[in-house]
DNA sequence: CTTATGTCAGGTTTACTGAGATGG
DNA sequence: CCCATCTCAGTATACCTGACATAA
């Protein structure tokens, strides 16, 4: 005689703000988990890519295109540093900069981590019918497009 | 002269994982701000709803409906209870347990939660088509019930 | 003896703020 | 002078763990 086995109200469960919250959480855990199995963390990731896709760039630089905060970046350049998969030196053209740089180590590390990024993507839509992975990536670019967070003053 | 005015690569606008923290975090300052004008928090909310949705209840039992963790519920429930939005009494069937009661003043509170939350839903919606709301709130559902949280456990 | 409940005391992570030192 | 960059220190929150006393 089980007197209230009731999980999760109805009105609970349709807000969209809970449902990404929960979505959000379960993707992140997955990404997390897959990146922790080579010591990475998401930022990490992040940092590559921004230095792959668009070259060299001050701290500042990347902080702005990957959204991490400057005070939070250099942490992860340490990291990053530390396993020569970036370099860091003072930019002789305006000497508060440091300009980053990537490393052939750090070519090869951005690889693996795409590979378990792209991985753990896949799991987390699996549930989901190609068509409608398409869709809902789309409908959440739309969303984060106009409510941009407060990252523009830092 | 601007060197590099590059903001966010392409391949990191298009991670799913990383749309979801985006649009859950943009979501959760809509909610929080708008709660924060009553001095309220989601989770009186979702303490709120469990109760008028499926009743009096323990305190355990409200944790697994709404996912707030059992040491975190005493918090909530305490300031609930000082804004007299609940009782809380001890069960005579089973004296480990407190019997929470939903309170007229805590029905009016919810009734007022209840619009604000909607409100902040609409405005987060708003750049969506209706046909696109209902479609994202449909694929989110799909995937917070596939990839349920470590909740159950406790 | 095992399990559930309420409570407290924490740990960790993430997002964020503020300020200081250096330099443009 | 004001502003940008790098760095560190610290806050606040959300999620989560562990343990204890009580009682089923």
């Amino acid at each position: 005689m089980s007197p209230t086995p009731n999980p999760t109200p109805a009105r609970l469960r349709t807000i969209p703000s809970r449902l990404l919250a929960g979505a959000a959480l379960a993707a992140d855990r997955l990404v997390s988990e897959r990146l922790a199995a080579e010591g990475a963390h998401k930022w990490h990731f992040a940092v590559l890519v921004a230095l792959a896709e668009a070259g060299a760039a001050s701290q500042a630089e990347l902080s702005r295109r990957t959204g991490i905060y400057r005070s939070d970046m250099v942490a992860v350049l340490n990291e990053l540093a530390d396993a020569e998969c970036i370099r860091r030196e003072p930019d002789p053209a305006d000497r508060r900069r440091n300009v980053i740089t990537l490393t052939p180590t750090g070519r090869h590390r951005l690889e693996r981590l795409d590979t378990l990024i792209t991985d753990a993507q896949r799991e987390l839509l699996a549930p989901l019918t190609p068509d409608q992975q398409d869709e809902l990536t789309r409908l959440l670019a739309v969303l984060t497009e106009h409510h941009h967070p407060p990252h523009g003053a830092q």
